[in-house]
DNA sequence: GGACTATTTTACCGATAGGTATAAAAGTTA
DNA sequence: TAACTTTTATACCTATCGGTAAAATAGTCC
């Protein structure tokens, strides 16, 4: 096994540095040249492991979820609703100002807007929020039909309503926005919980 | 007066092309073979009138504000936290999600994150975004002296929540939110305020 | 009508964008 | 050692980026 010669460098690795630089400059901010530099690799190397531009970063979300983000939505497993959007919020914070890590979400500043040539992108994102916010919607239905919300609420209105607060605090967070501000914009919505 | 060859276009139409194409595609999103197309302008013509992208970029965000924000923001005046809240975020919601305009905040996704190239631009509009949460503080600390907060509030972190959703509303808005979804985004944060 | 002035059009600039052809290099297998 | 396979480095491709020089054009003023 093992033909040909080795690779010099660790895919995963690779993936990392393009992962952090598409975090901090967005998809159409970070160039192939940006990239190449930060992987440490040449371009043949990367179209060769990664495929195309687009490919390598639909990889990079895949492990932004798997590192970032997926840990933080595993709040949905929460049996109380206050329980889980007070783990989701502060998780949502906790990413988006993490010390040693580009400031804000991937999800949401990886392409908000673009140009044409990104609107794939752009769609794969819109899509990701979505899914993220009809789970939260499903679980809120779930809470609501267990007790735990009273039954007047509406849980698409409910999971909005927290979306909108976590994608607040990511542009917070892009803005300079530290931990324990954030932590504290968690805190003031959880204080009002549910808002029925 | 009047000397030399007439201009045959109109600044302000130009510069209101400029704007919505920046809005819907952000300042790097944004080409100057798009800017010249849209404003129907040949890029001498836009250097000589608005200066080079970075200039135009600025005078769109002035009229972006004067046209669109700057009403929004007018809601500070009212006499209660409540109405000046619940005015400010339905203002927001208004404008992010107005159907013949493109969706979401020139400020927030202008410039939300960028190449090198772009960081002056994303820093002028992390400025402006910290001086209206700066504002909104400012009347918040009159909204508690007056007795219409209690006096535990906390004008920075009460107006950075506030901030939070409406930057929230603008990620949502650009998702492809629809006014009505996000005007229940409003009221459920209203139905609870102050969150103290 | 001619001089003057500002705007238009056209063509162009160097730099960089994403992407690839080619061939040298570094291993494994026989 | 020779054949084979994969990755490497180098050089290059076309298109587009932001920005500008030069000349043609369309008005006003005398």
């Amino acid at each position: 096994m093992a033909l040909g010669r080795p690779r010099e460098f660790d895919p995963d690795e690779a993936l990392d540095s393009a992962m952090e630089l598409f975090w901090r400059q967005g998809y159409e901010g970070t160039s192939l040249a940006d990239l190449t530099e930060a992987m440490g690799i040449a371009k043949p190397s990367l179209y060769a492991v990664f495929g195309n531009k687009e490919d390598l970063f639909r990889k990079a979300l895949d492990r932004y979820a798997a590192q970032h983000a997926d840990a933080t939505y595993g709040a949905l497993n929460e049996p109380t609703s206050r329980r889980a959007v007070e783990r989701l919020l502060l998780g949502l914070a906790g990413v988006d100002a993490a010390e040693d890590m580009p400031k804000g979400c991937l999800m949401v500043q990886g392409a908000l807007v673009c140009s044409a040539a990104g609107e794939r992108i752009r769609q794969e994102l819109c899509l990701r929020r979505a899914e993220n916010e009809a789970a939260l919607c499903r679980r809120m239905a779930e809470w609501r039909d267990a007790g735990d919300l009273p039954p007047s609420a509406d849980p698409a209105d409910l999971a909005r309503y927290v979306m909108s607060v976590g994608n607040g605090i990511a542009v917070q967070a892009a803005s300079g926005a530290s931990k324990e501000e954030l932590r504290r914009v968690v805190e003031m919505t959880m204080r009002t919980w549910p808002p029925v």
